[in-house]
DNA sequence: CCAGACGTTGTT
DNA sequence: GTCTGG
DNA sequence: CCAGACGTTGTT
DNA sequence: GTCTGG
């Protein structure tokens, strides 16, 4: 699963990736970042610097359903697994037509030891930003329309299995465009690229339990700690 | 037909 | 909105 | 995901 | 235990 993450420098995370500048959104890093949070997300759209068309948004972690009555019911739904999110109602839509790249430089997540969870964070070896598949939906609210997304899961790979059964789909840079729909392709191609898990270059490593409270968003976090 | 749910995770 | 249960 | 709250009444 | 907030 993913309930947890960081964008350590979101601004050069989004250049490197997208190729294109993202600073006018002007990110602080998020070293810690939970359910409910803005985040940065990549959807379809606009035309970048005259590339390709994609947008850079905010949106709120954790999916709020069109037909939702209030904001609440998105910190459910923070997570979609890719085995179901072509029938569950309250991903269908969104898997049709609004699926979005979250850019990311690691992931959390805890494993069990005993009656104790250990938090231990995901990475490129070399930290470089990947980029999670995710869902977005808008919401018209009592203050507006609320924009918000949801990153999808799949079974652990043999590198996560350890730790937990479930970890986030990684997107591959090529691709990209695919995934957003700036190609067109059946929906076999969709699934095929959330069934990759492929993760090379990832390690996991065990960082402080300071990690666990999320006023804790300091650079601290991301340190590995020996077991 | 209308009413009511709509999600994932982990744990038992 | 759309699907399931009754 | 984890941490932390979880209630109503009456009075100021 | 279960829900809310972050």
């Amino acid at each position: 699963m993913c309930g947890r993450y960081s964008i350590t420098d979101p601004n050069k995370a989004i250049q490197r990736l997208f190729g294109y500048d993202g600073s006018v959104l002007n990110w602080p890093p998020m070293f810690n970042i939970a359910p409910t949070a803005d985040v940065p997300i990549v959807i379809r759209g606009g035309n970048p610097e005259g590339g390709k068309p994609r947008a850079l948004v905010r949106a709120r972690w954790g999916l709020i359903p069109s037909w939702a009555k209030d904001v609440k019911i998105g910190a459910k739904m923070i997570n979609a697994r890719s085995e179901t999110i072509a029938e569950k109602p309250s991903f269908h839509v969104a898997w049709k037509k609004r699926r979005c790249l979250i850019a990311a430089d690691g992931f959390y997540e805890w494993g069990r030891d005993g009656d104790r969870n250990i938090p231990y964070r995901v990475a490129y070896e070399d930290e470089r930003p990947f980029a999670f598949a995710g869902l977005w939906e808008r919401w018209d609210g009592p203050e507006g329309p609320v924009r918000s997304c949801a990153i999808i899961t799949v079974s652990a790979n043999t590198i996560l299995a350890p730790i937990h059964h479930r970890m986030p789909v990684i997107i591959d840079p090529k691709n990209f465009e695919r995934w957003l729909g700036i190609e067109d392709g059946p929906d076999d191609d969709l699934h095929a690229l959330l069934s990759s898990r492929e993760i090379k270059g990832f390690r996991p490593y065990q960082v402080s339990e300071r990690v666990n409270r999320v006023q804790n968003n300091d650079r601290e976090i991301l340190a590995p700690v020996v077991a």
